[in-house]
RNA sequence: GCCCUGAUGGUGGAAUGGUAGACACGAGGGACUUAAAAUCCCUUGACCAUUGCGGUCGUGCGGGUUCGAGUCCCGCUUGGGGCACCA
């Protein structure tokens, strides 16, 4: 019989389907594995040969881990809302409902001829009320909790309220926007409104004042890639950063949580430090300046703003202090002579957008004619006002302390501002700062503390401990991580279940979720700059009677607005994982039973790209679960692999510049040329080239403008095309579909060819050339099972192949080494046909083993064995380790008159027992043969000198 | 500038500090065939010797540790990715 895929695989994917193969439920006596794939987007142009990479992986590690005995739960969804189905809709009209099905439908049919185990029972889409009531549900929960810091979780803000009524903020230690304080009188005398204000500065999910790129024509606010050279990329509008009211999710609060976590997750190196990069922790002091009294009236009653540096030893160098353009102090402290002056400068910061300001790295600043005093030396410093200083870090201040930084030297170069080094070395200031946390102090005394002749790391902690005593400052930890903006003026997202009462935020009450997605005439922002959801009509909030109701109603007494933004991409992706252990549950988001058995992700498989996205907004949502009771675990993925990007491999064909004549590609110069005129490369299609060996036919059928065109072949008849690794796109011709793979060679080889090509975390360019070598594979196995006879006693040599197979096998799905695990598996493949192996104890087992790489095949095969069962619920088989032996000495070099070997011992044989292993040993026999021994020597380790005479 | 990664034949890639180049592709040669496809066998890092056996050099560059380094350490060159006036 042959292997005919194109019969077997069909066949085998809907026996799954009607036999609910991959479907799995809670069963408490197996343990349980949960391998997670990134679920997809699912875009118009369908799958290409890349995107199954990852997928191929999990489905190897869940089959593996299910022969193995677990009870696997590997589902599959879509990340279903998004911009480009807007962008679409908004474009063609057509409802982003309607093209996501229909992608999602193309999705389908491409997944399942791969041949994956989902169980598609627990299938989510973010864009599904019955999925995004829980995405709504979630951020009900985190607008009713704020950040408690000494417990270091979050609480329900009603016990906040209790605690203002019984004691305002004394002794508040939480995560907040600002710091507020009153006394339990004060909170009791607020109104209703002053509340709600006073608990939006500690929610969880909290309305925020951000900076925003604002486009006051077009009445929108626009992403950083939208804003070119400070005008909107459309109409070429003025942009400006403006404070604008945005939902908000007080990521910061887990700041260190999410970076304590990452010690005790199984995630890439790489991953890890940028995700601690994006958090930037930053040890330091916050110390205080006063201001000297000018003639502005702020400065009057001994006005004074803190800083935050992490260099507290260098302030005896400090010679300026320089504020952020947004900082309220500007106002505060500007001298009513440079008042135009600063006003002028800070018009100009407006209209540069924080890209424009980081990327022109020009020296700016105006001089506030303001002066502060230096605690540590008593002298009247400058305050300048410079756009290098960010408002959102920190406290938007510094102390400027130009002998050791490059960017406060370069501030006080331009501006002719004194330069004090604080550290002995040969640096020359009039070339650049002395950067490095390294070296001796000098220059750093007073009557109260001296810093001369300590070490850089010393003095900071003298310094610390120093302005701590004295009360100018504190010790205190900054991160840069930000809070999540959380608003999207958008249409195709997730309601917020929000509307507004006397200008303040109420949430739907939850037995009133999901808050469903309205129709719209129109997916466009509306003239007056409100979000598309201001097209809907039927978009107001009836307190009274609980539901929705049409917009004119609104009285603002029963009847109430609802909220108009969307959420953004993340809030759907951010806790899928766990809606999959109980996708049907309508009463939880997950059920504490489902919750306790399926537990967290296992192993989770995904691109690196999303790691300062999607993997640091899961994490937070997941500890938000936790600390409400909703999820156990405190990580949400345990293992992560990062696979690689699959790059497209394009083939060129070479145009004589300026005529419709092509040539091959080996008959050009070395530069290029062809009888001395340049050519130039034009995409061709990869689908109709063999290597580099271009179809003729293919390419004047391809498009009309090559029908016409001359073609120069090789002197073999043949025309060549060159080759180069890029992205993989349409506009490259280099896009190779899954779908075509698998009508040619079939789906088991499509995934033994992907998991061949190369590590999982690498990137790789797709070449189809190579994959004959796969197909070749799967035929030979094939063939090995042809024999009729296959009672036959195994020899001891298929059993040395066999076990030495289950053992590499083995360790390297567990490592995640697929592509030596198939290298291995065509080793044996080649033995035990040139054994005319015909033993059941042997060929069994080999099935199982093929079975998580190539299950339709494996499937087949395990059938025409006599089995009735899936092969999917057979045994992993073990190996033996007694048919793995080997001799026990390796590696013999030769050095002048002495052998040397490497022998594997126990550590603690003594100098007769490696003397007579090495005799026995047979190796070692052939090497000293007819020669006479002189001695042994015995070195550290595992060698053996064997010193022979001739 | 800082952080993370990688660099091995014509190509994709193997090598717990222990015979570098497994496995596969491609290429060359051969068998079978009227022919092609399919299949099988041999060669395939470079150079020298090929009427023997074999020898020399080789894992981006320069040092070091080691009996022994692709692998570990130090200093570079370079590709890819991330972060960035973060005080």
């Amino acid at each position: 019989m042959e292997y005919n895929f194109n019969d077997i695989e069909p066949k085998w994917q809907q026996r799954w389907r009607d036999e609910k193969t991959y479907q799995v439920e809670i069963d408490k006596n197996r343990p349980k594995y949960y391998v997670l794939d990134m679920f997809p987007y699912p875009s118009g142009a369908g799958l290409h040969v890349g995107h199954p990479l990852g997928y191929i992986a999990s489905d190897i590690f869940s089959r593996y881990k299910r022969l193995r005995g677990f009870n696997v739960l590997h589902p599959m969804g879509y990340d279903a809302y998004g911009l480009p189905a807007e962008q679409y809709a908004i474009q063609t009209g057509q409802h982003p409902a309607v093209t996501t099905e229909k992608n999602i439908a193309r999705y389908r049919e491409q997944l399942d001829r791969i041949g994956f185990c989902f169980d598609w029972n627990r299938e989510v889409r973010t864009c599904e009320p019955g999925y995004y009531k829980w995405t709504q549900w979630a951020f009900c929960q985190m607008f009713h909790a704020y950040y408690d810091n000494n417990l270091q979780k979050a609480q329900p803000i009603d016990k906040l309220v209790e605690k203002f009524a019984k004691e305002g903020t004394a002794g508040l230690n939480t995560a907040c926007s600002k710091e507020l304080s009153f006394t339990a009188d004060e909170w009791n005398a607020f109104s209703e409104k002053e509340k709600q204000q006073t608990l939006m500065n500690y929610r969880i999910a909290y309305l925020g004042e951000t900076m925003v790129n604002w486009c006051p024509e077009l009445g929108t606010v626009l992403a950083n890639d939208e804003v070119v050279n400070g005008v909107s990329e459309r109409g070429g509008f003025p942009v400006e950063q403006k404070l604008m009211r945005q939902w908000c999710l007080r990521v910061s609060a887990y700041a260190q949580r999410l970076l304590d976590g990452l010690e005790t997750i199984d995630w890439s190196d790489s991953i890890k430090e940028t995700q601690k990069n994006w958090i930037g922790r930053s040890e330091g002091t916050e110390a205080q300046f006063k201001v000297v009294a000018n003639d502005n009236p702020a400065t009057q009653d001994g006005l004074e703003f803190t800083i935050f540096t992490t260099r507290a030893d260098t302030m005896f160098g400090v010679t300026f202090m320089v504020l952020a353009p947004e900082s309220k102090y500007v106002q505060m402290v500007t001298t009513a002579e440079k008042q135009a002056e600063v006003n002028a400068y800070l018009d100009a910061c407006k209209h540069k957008t924080e890209r424009d300001r980081q990327a022109a790295h020009e020296v700016t600043g105006v001089f506030t004619g303001a002066y502060a005093v230096n605690p540590i030396t008593g002298e009247n410093i400058p305050i300048w006002v410079s756009e290098y200083v960010l408002a959102g870090y920190g406290t938007g201040a510094i102390m400027a302390v130009p002998a050791h930084d490059s960017r406060d030297w370069a501030f006080a170069k331009h501006f002719n501002l004194p330069i004090i080094p604080l550290i002995e070395g040969d640096y020359d200031l009039n070339e650049g700062s002395f950067d490095a946390k390294e070296g001796v102090m000098k220059n750093s005394a007073n009557q109260e503390i001296n810093l001369n002749g300590l070490q850089v790391k010393e003095s900071i902690a003298a310094m610390k401990k120093y302005v701590t005593e004295k009360g100018i400052g504190r010790v205190k930890v900054n991160y840069r991580l930000r809070d999540a903006i959380f608003s999207r003026q958008r249409y195709w997202g997730e309601p917020f279940p929000i509307y507004y009462k006397d200008e303040m935020p109420y949430t739907l009450p939850d037995e009133c979720l999901p808050l469903e997605l309205p129709e719209v005439s129109d997916f466009k922002p509306t003239k007056d700059g409100q979000p598309p959801l201001g097209h809907a009509t039927r978009w107001a909030w009836d307190e009274k009677n609980r539901q929705v109701v049409d917009k004119s109603l609104v009285d603002h007494k029963t009847v109430f607005p609802i909220e108009l933004c969307t959420m953004p991409g993340f809030a759907g992706s951010s806790a899928y994982y766990t809606r999959y252990t109980d996708p049907h549950n309508n009463e939880a988001l997950v059920s504490q039973e489902a919750n306790e058995y399926w537990d967290n992700v296992d192993l989770y498989l995904g691109g690196s790209e999303h790691a300062t996205g999607h993997l640091i907004y899961s994490r937070f949502w997941n500890k938000f679960l936790k600390d409400i009771h909703v999820v156990k675990s405190e990580e949400p993925f345990k293992k992560l692999i990062n696979q690689g990007m699959i790059q497209g491999s394009s083939r060129f064909a070479h145009r004589v510049s300026g005529t419709n004549k092509y040539v091959s590609a080996d008959l050009l110069a070395a530069d290029g040329t062809y009888q001395g005129t340049p050519t130039d490369p034009i995409h061709v299609d990869v689908n109709f080239v063999s290597n580099l060996d271009m179809d003729v036919e293919a390419f004047h059928a391809w498009r009309p403008e090559f029908a016409e065109a001359e073609l120069v072949l090789n002197a073999d008849g043949k025309f060549i095309t060159s080759a180069a690794v890029e992205k993989m796109s349409k506009s490259k011709y280099n896009v190779v579909n899954p779908d075509d793979i698998c009508s040619k060679y079939g789906a088991d080889t499509l995934r033994i060819y992907e998991m061949f090509l190369g590590p999982i975390e690498q990137s790789k360019p797709w070449d189809t050339a190579g994959i004959d070598g796969a197909f070749r594979f799967l035929k030979k196995f094939w063939n090995l099972f042809q024999p009729e006879d296959k009672s036959a006693q195994p020899t001891s040599e298929n059993l040395k192949s066999l076990h030495k197979l289950i053992k590499k096998v083995t360790g390297d799905i567990e490592q995640f080494s697929y592509n030596t695990a198939i290298s291995a598996f065509m080793v044996a493949v080649n033995e035990l046909t040139s054994q005319k192996c015909s033993s059941l104890a042997v060929l069994e087992p080999m099935v199982v083993l093929i079975a998580p790489f190539a299950p339709h095949i494996a499937e087949e095969l395990w059938h025409n064995l006599g089995h009735n069962t899936s092969v999917c619920d057979a045994q992993w088989p073990e190996y033996d380790e007694k048919y793995l032996v080997e001799s026990t000495i390796k590696y013999p070099v030769q050095i002048g008159g002495k052998m040397r070997f490497t022998i594997d011992l126990p550590a603690d044989a003594d100098a007769e027992a490696v003397k007579a292993a090495v005799l026995a040993a047979e190796d070692c026999q052939k090497w000293i043969e007819g020669k006479e021994i002189v001695k042994f020597i015995f070195v550290p380790k595992k060698i053996v000198n064997i010193v022979t005479k001739g």
